[in-house]
DNA sequence: AACGTGACACAGC
DNA sequence: AGCTGTGCCACGT
């Protein structure tokens, strides 16, 4: 059982990035109230299990700044570009255009 | 209980 | 994406 922390929130939020989109750590952290906790969902990524696509996770301006965290940094890429995302200089081209915001997707 | 940490965000230059 | 500095909140020890 686990106790419900921000951490368990913030993979909840992540597993429900649809495919092809992705989103930043701000707005996963505005949905959840905790618009100042961005950097607390980078962390939470940390200890994020299989089933949490952190690779959708970016920061605002569309950089892949976590992708050294991965077992492989160019792995992160792999996966976006695998799901028709262009990637370059590990960063995401038409960010604006991808950008998945849980606020407005799954409406507070 | 306190200090340090951290894959960000925003304001100022 | 301009770059640099500061603030931010929740978790780990």
């Amino acid at each position: 059982m686990d106790k419900p922390s921000f951490f368990q929130d913030v993979y909840e939020v992540a597993r429900l990035i649809p495919n092809g989109r992705v989103t930043s750590y701000g707005a996963i952290a505005a949905y959840l109230g905790a618009k100042g906790s961005a950097r607390m969902v980078g962390w939470a990524m940390n200890g994020c299990p299989p089933d949490v696509p952190a690779h959708r996770v970016v920061n605002r301006v569309g950089l892949l700044t976590g992708k050294h965290h991965f077992s492989n940094p160019n792995r992160m890429q792999e996966l976006l570009e695998s799901e028709n995302i262009s990637v370059i200089e590990d960063e995401i081209q038409n960010f604006n255009k991808h950008f998945w915001d849980p606020i407005v997707e799954l409406g507070f």
